[in-house]
RNA sequence: GCCAGGGUAGCUCAGUGGUAGAGCAGAGGACUCAUAAGCCUUUGGUCGGGAGUUCAAAUCUCCCCCUUGGCACCA
C-alpha cells in the first residue's frame, strides 16, 4: 500500500515518582488498542510513550533513598518498561526527559522564545513553606490558617522567568470554539472554556537552582532550571524532532491533566513557537476500585500485573476495554473481572474455539471442509456478520471500543447458537448425503466466523487473536479493511491441535 | 457557590417523542461436539422526585434531591 496515511499517537508520560498502577496500565492499553487498530487499517503508526524524570519529587525521593536522581529514574524506568512489555504494548519509541535529544530540544525552544521576548524575567510573590519546600495557595489554607504540616509559612518574593501565556487567551478561546472535535469526549470542552473565563496569568516556568537542581537549566540563565510545563509537555515533539511526524493525531491523557496543561498551556506553547497543534486530545476517565477512589492511603491501588500474571495479558486488556466507556469513569473489581473472564472469555469464546477444534478433528480429519450449503442457518449467521462488519469498524474509529467488543461477542454468541441449530454431532450420525454437506458447511462456517472474530479482536487481544488465527490455518498478517469480509479462504486449511485459550480458574 | 458527568431490572449499562431493552446473576428445560461449557424458556423495573408541553415523555421545558469530578502555577 503506497502513500500510507501517517498516524502519530502518544500517551502522557508517566511521572518517575512511584510505581505503575491500574491507571497507567489502562492508558497504555487504550493507546495501544487504538494504535493496533490503526495499523490494521493500513495506517503508518508512530506510537510514543515515556517517562517524565525531572522535578522536586524525584529529587527528594532520591535524597531519601540516598541515591542519585538518575539512578532512581533508571529503576522506575525499568519498572514502567516491564509494564509495557507485560501488557504487550506496541510503542514505537520510549522517551525519557533526561535523554539528550529531549534536553537539547527543550533548550532550543526556550532560547527561541526568550529571543522572541515571549519569556521574561520578573518577580513572584507567594507564601512559601520551608518544610514542604513549595509555594502554597490560598486554597491550602484551612479556615484562614496554614495547616500544621507546612510548618512555618512566610511570604517571600523571588525572581522567576515567565512565559507570556495571557496574551494568547483570546486566540485559544476562539480556537476551541471553532474546533469542536479538538477534545474527545466533546463535553470536556466546556470545562476548558470555563477555565478560560477567568483571565490567565503569565506562566512561571522556572525554579531557582538552589531549590530545584534536578531539571533542565535555562539556556539563558544557568541559575534556574525550567519547570514541568516546558519540560514534560515538550516530549511529544522533542521525540520526533528529527522525523516528519508532527503534529500528533492524538494525545491520550487522563482527565486530571486536561485543564490546564494539555488544553491551555500546551496549545499556547505551540502557538507561540509557530508549531502546529495536535489534532486531538483523547481524554479518558478514572478507575475506582470496588466503588472507592483509588488511593495509596486507602490501600486500594491495584497492581494490574497481579491479574496479568494470573489471567493473562489479553484477559486484562479485554477487561479494561470492555468495562470502561472511553472518557467515562468506571469501577474495577476482582469479582467483575472474574465474571467477564469466565463468562465471556472462557465460556463464550474459549469454549467455542475448543468445540470447533474438537469437532473438526472428529468429523473432518483436522481439515476445514468446503462450504457448499446455504440454508436458513447459514443465511442468518452471515447476516449477523454483515451487521457487525458495518458497525464495528466505525465504532473502533470513534473509540467506542466497549460497544465494539459488545457487538463482537454478540456475534460469538450467534456462532454458538448456529452450532446448536446445526448440531454437527447429529449430522455426523446421519447416512444422508445432504447431511454430510451440511456438516461440512457448518464446520467451514464456524472457521470463517472465528477468523473474522480473531481479526476484529486483534487490537484488544493480539496474542489470543494470533493463536486462533494460527489454529485455523489463516494468515497472520490480515488487514482490517481488505480481509474482514465473509468468504471461503480457509477451505482446505489444516487445523491445529486442541487448546484451551482461557482455562477455568478460581478467583 | 459555579461548571460538567451520572442517577433505567439484584449488578453493569444501552435506549433523545410512539406499547420499557441487553449482558451477568436467579428459576425451569432439552441436548452432548466442548473448558459441567453452550442452547431454549422464564422471574424481575411506578425509567431519582415533582410540575409542565404534547394525542403520546425514560426521551423536550422548569424546579428540587442524590452522587462523582473540576475550579490556575499541584506533578
Amino acid at each position: 500500500m503506497n502513500n500510507q496515511e501517517n498516524f502519530y499517537i502518544t500517551t502522557a508520560i508517566d511521572y518517575a515518582n512511584g510505581s505503575p498502577h491500574l491507571g497507567h496500565a489502562y492508558e497504555k492499553v487504550l493507546t495501544d488498542v487504538i494504535a493496533r487498530h490503526r495499523r490494521l487499517t493500513g495506517r503508518n503508526v508512530h506510537f510514543l510513550t515515556g517517562l517524565d524524570e525531572h522535578g522536586q519529587k524525584v529529587q527528594q525521593g532520591a535524597e531519601k533513598e540516598n541515591i542519585q536522581p538518575q539512578a532512581r529514574c533508571d529503576l522506575v524506568a525499568a519498572e514502567f518498561l516491564t509494564l509495557c512489555r507485560d501488557l504487550n504494548i506496541s510503542n514505537s519509541d520510549y522517551i525519557r526527559t533526561t535523554q539528550t535529544r529531549h534536553k537539547e530540544y527543550v533548550c532550543k525552544l526556550l532560547q527561541k522564545l526568550f529571543n522572541d521576548d515571549l519569556i521574561y524575567k520578573s518577580e513572584y510573590t507567594g507564601y512559601y513553606s520551608k518544610r514542604a519546600e513549595q509555594f502554597l495557595q490560598e486554597k491550602d489554607q484551612i479556615e484562614g490558617e496554614w495547616p500544621e504540616i507546612y510548618g512555618e509559612v512566610e511570604e517571600i518574593t523571588e525572581e522567576s522567568y515567565f512565559f507570556r501565556l495571557a496574551q494568547y487567551q483570546e486566540w485559544l478561546i476562539e480556537f476551541l470554539e471553532a474546533h469542536d472535535s479538538f477534545i474527545f469526549p466533546r463535553f470536556r470542552k466546556n470545562q476548558v472554556l470555563e477555565f478560560l473565563k477567568e483571565p490567565l496569568n503569565d506562566l512561571c516556568i522556572s525554579r531557582p537552582i538552589e531549590r530545584l537542581s534536578w531539571g533542565i537549566p535555562l539556556p539563558f540563565d544557568q541559575k534556574f532550571v525550567t519547570y514541568v510545563w516546558f519540560d514534560a509537555l515538550l516530549n511529544y515533539i522533542s521525540a520526533v524532532a528529527d522525523q516528519d511526524k508532527w503534529p500528533a493525531d492524538y494525545h491520550v491523557i487522563g482527565k486530571d491533566i486536561l485543564v490546564p496543561p494539555h488544553a491551555v498551556y500546551w496549545p499556547i506553547i505551540l502557538k507561540a513557537c509557530n508549531k502546529e497543534l495536535p489534532k486531538h486530545l483523547l481524554v479518558h476517565g478514572f478507575w475506582n476500585i470496588s466503588g472507592k477512589k483509588m488511593s495509596k492511603s486507602a490501600g486500594t491501588v491495584v497492581n494490574p500485573l497481579d491479574l496479568v500474571q494470573k489471567f493473562g495479558t489479553d484477559s486484562f486488556r479485554y477487561f479494561v476495554m470492555r468495562e470502561m466507556r472511553v472518557g467515562q469513569d468506571s469501577d474495577f473489581s476482582q469479582d467483575q473481572f472474574f465474571i467477564r473472564y469466565t463468562s465471556e472469555l472462557a465460556n463464550d469464546l474459549g469454549n467455542l474455539v475448543s468445540r470447533f477444534l474438537n469437532m473438526t478433528s472428529r468429523y473432518a480429519d483436522q481439515i476445514i471442509p468446503a462450504s457448499t450449503v446455504k440454508e436458513e442457518a447459514e443465511v442468518e449467521l452471515i447476516q449477523n456478520w454483515q451487521k457487525l462488519e458495518n458497525e464495528v469498524f466505525q465504532q473502533f474509529e470513534d473509540f467506542q471500543i466497549q460497544e465494539g467488543l459488545d457487538q463482537i461477542f454478540e456475534f460469538i454468541r450467534s456462532l454458538n447458537r448456529y452450532i446448536e441449530t446445526r448440531a454437527p454431532w447429529k449430522l455426523a450420525k446421519s447416512e444422508e448425503t445432504a447431511d454430510k454437506y451440511r456438516l461440512q458447511t457448518c464446520l467451514a462456517s464456524i472457521a470463517e466466523g472465528l477468523r473474522l472474530c480473531a481479526l476484529l479482536l486483534n487490537p484488544v487481544m493480539p496474542k489470543i487473536s494470533s493463536e486462533i488465527t494460527k489454529s485455523i490455518g489463516a494468515p497472520d498478517n490480515q488487514n482490517w479493511i481488505q480481509d474482514a469480509h465473509w468468504g471461503s479462504s480457509l477451505e482446505g486449511s489444516n487445523v491445529g491441535e486442541k487448546m484451551i485459550l482461557f482455562p477455568r480458574l478460581e478467583l
